[in-house]
DNA sequence: TTTACAAAACGTAATCATTACGATATAATA
DNA sequence: TATTATATCGTAATGATTACGTTTTGTAAA
């Protein structure tokens, strides 16, 4: 996912074109790294001064809703960041810098049969710690 | 974990007992699954009127800190559940009760190579879904 | 037992992330 | 260019959690 293609997502969906998504969105492909909400608004708020609330976050969900970010959540915040485009996988997530490697294993492969009387609806697997650059 | 374990430790560690420490640890003993502070104070402001959210949530936070509870957390709300005393292992959640079925697979034996150069601090493999209570 | 004191709890305010909303501005398109 | 639905602003509300000065209470020493 490139900053022209989630702009052409937008387009095709319906959604208007406007210079804070750019943005937004551009912040997300440089940084490739969860980033919070906060993080977003301080990167934001040089070039748009007074840039409400309502903006950052209705446009994050907006985002996740269509697929160009993903989310998880890390000690009571949420973070996004651009979504991986290619097979299924996992993420080490750096509890400094919010860099991620990505894991390709997925453990659901081996445990349908524990759970045949439970209806699986999503799952969760992270890693935590440090990055080579934090640690 | 049982209550009595549970108030020898505190006792072991040197806090006092109070009859809501009990009471709180009673709770979480006859759950037996994930449970919100909110959940927790509606439960004890019947017996105790006026009961503060400070003792809640200090409370909560010491039992997490001397493995009486293990904590997750579910959109954007702390769940606190018994600390299961036995081996290493992951849970199933479900989303409506709380309920948790126990997954005996963890998916980090298999992947320590791909992480060489990252400080591996924590993991988390949670399932998410309903049981067959809630479906 | 009283007394002394640290720990616990109360009552309530503050904080932090997030959501909500009426008023205004703006992108798309007719 | 005029119209209209969408986006944004400015700010208040919400909900979970944390903080704190004051009061109460377990505990253990006198």
């Amino acid at each position: 996912m490139n900053t022209k293609e989630a702009l052409q997502l937008l387009k095709e969906k319906g959604y208007k074109y406007t210079e804070k998504r750019e943005h937004m969105i551009e912040y997300f492909v440089s940084e490739n790294r969860y980033r919070s909400a906060k993080d977003l608004l301080e990167n934001m708020e040089p070039s748009y001064d007074g840039i409400s609330f309502d903006t950052i976050y209705r446009n994050l969900h907006l985002f996740v809703q269509l697929d160009i970010l993903e989310t998880t959540e890390l000690n009571g915040e949420k973070q996004f960041r651009l979504k991986c485009a290619h097979s299924h996988h996992h993420h080490f997530i750096c509890k400094t810098c919010g860099v991620t490697k990505e894991i390709h294993h997925c453990p659901m492969e081996q445990i349908s049969e524990e759970l045949q009387q439970f209806m699986i609806e999503d799952h969760k697997f992270e890693i935590y710690g440090f990055c080579p650059a934090c640690k």
